[in-house]
DNA sequence: AATACATTTGACCAAATGGTTAAATCAAAT
DNA sequence: ATTTGATTTAACCATTTGGTCAAATGTATT
């Protein structure tokens, strides 16, 4: 029996994740509205609660997946644990400009979203399996190898993600007041790939030092 | 006839703009409602379309005040194009750091908002009189002088700001996957005064290189 | 063909929300 | 005391919005 059903339901569903996602990204969840989701999939508005049953559940979705996005590159790249710092850089700082040119919006849909309902951090941690102690581990290593200079290895992570993902954050402000066109701030971005990599390896790693 | 009303006058219009910054901030401007800004402000709701005609409007006074709450901290930190780009990171991150420790939540809001609506930055970056210019140009002296490596001018301030910013922004996030408490992630914060401040330094500055 | 089951839809509902309005209140000027 | 003008309120309205439901439409099994 299932065979048509199951290949019909894995579509709409997929129609209505698309949509979802789409919307929630561009307005959040307050500005989102279900009609304009059920719209966006084509289909009737009915549909979206008969396979999630509210709005709530249908964000919650689509932002567990958003979040989980986030972290694997980076924990991905460290090799377990065997890697070198500069080459835990890279790694990093490649992968999240991967994901960002790809998905641009998506750093600040997650923290708009998670800044309008913090209590609940902890089971998204939790239900992301995010775990950072990789990466610390790393870093501490680094530290012990005098490959790295003695630094907390929380704000070498932090500055690493932050210079990463701040400008595509403020890409709107950014763009206007130091570009002239959209597309000439997307070249700056890609560059970053490399500027950001040097800017962190010339401040922390004792080779560049004197 | 005026004083006492002038008064009275000033005291509702203030009562109505805190509360509506405090709503604002929390919450957004979808997520924000009449009825809960007026309640705040213990008032009653009508009186808020007294003052300020509409939602939007009270919103937009709200958001261009915070708006340029942002930069004029790091422009008064040029001394007119005089000093040193050295001097010029110690201030702007002290400003922000002094900015964002009072004010912790302004990031998130004024990114969250912008993206909401990015079509308006042309006009609020012009209403708010922001001018970049004097701190790129402080810092191409500064390559000149062979104070500071070879760098794209926009790269150092964006990352400038964007260590500054970022741990605010991701606050949440942050603070429960690297720290115990929100205490110690405020500590973290505060001692980033100086972090940062050296983390920009050895990358930037001749004077710490080889 | 008839049954059983999942899928899809149009019509509808109750609650929430931004906004309006006419009346009440109040302080100052005459 | 009365008038005048701004300020404040309670009651109300139109619209939007998330959500429901019974009926309709497939689709596979018997």
């Amino acid at each position: 029996m299932a065979n048509r059903n199951l290949k019909e339901n894995k579509d709409t569903e997929k129609l209505i994740l698309d949509a979802a996602r789409e919307v929630f990204i561009r307005k959040g969840f307050d500005g989102a509205r279900m009609q304009e989701i059920a719209d966006e999939a084509g289909i009737n508005k009915a549909l979206l609660h008969y396979y999630f049953r509210s709005k709530q559940k249908l964000f919650d979705t689509i932002f567990l997946e958003a979040f989980k996005d986030f972290w694997p590159s980076i924990e991905s790249s460290t090799n377990n644990g065997k890697g070198t710092v500069k080459d835990l850089i890279k790694s990093a700082v490649d992968a999240y400009m991967d994901l960002l040119l790809k998905m641009p919006f998506l750093p600040s849909f997650v923290v708009g979203e998670i800044n309008r309902s913090p209590e609940r951090i902890q089971e998204l941690l939790q239900a992301s399996g995010i775990r950072p102690d990789f990466v610390l581990e790393v870093i501490k290593r680094g530290i012990e190898k005098r490959e790295v200079i003695a630094i907390d290895p929380r704000d070498l992570i932090i500055n690493i993600v932050g210079l990463s993902l701040f400008p595509f954050i403020s890409r709107p402000v950014l763009s206007r007041m130091f570009f002239a066109s959209e597309e000439e701030y997307m070249e700056f971005l890609a560059s970053r790939r490399n500027s950001v990599y040097e800017f962190v390896c010339r401040s922390v790693l004792v080779e560049y030092q004197s």
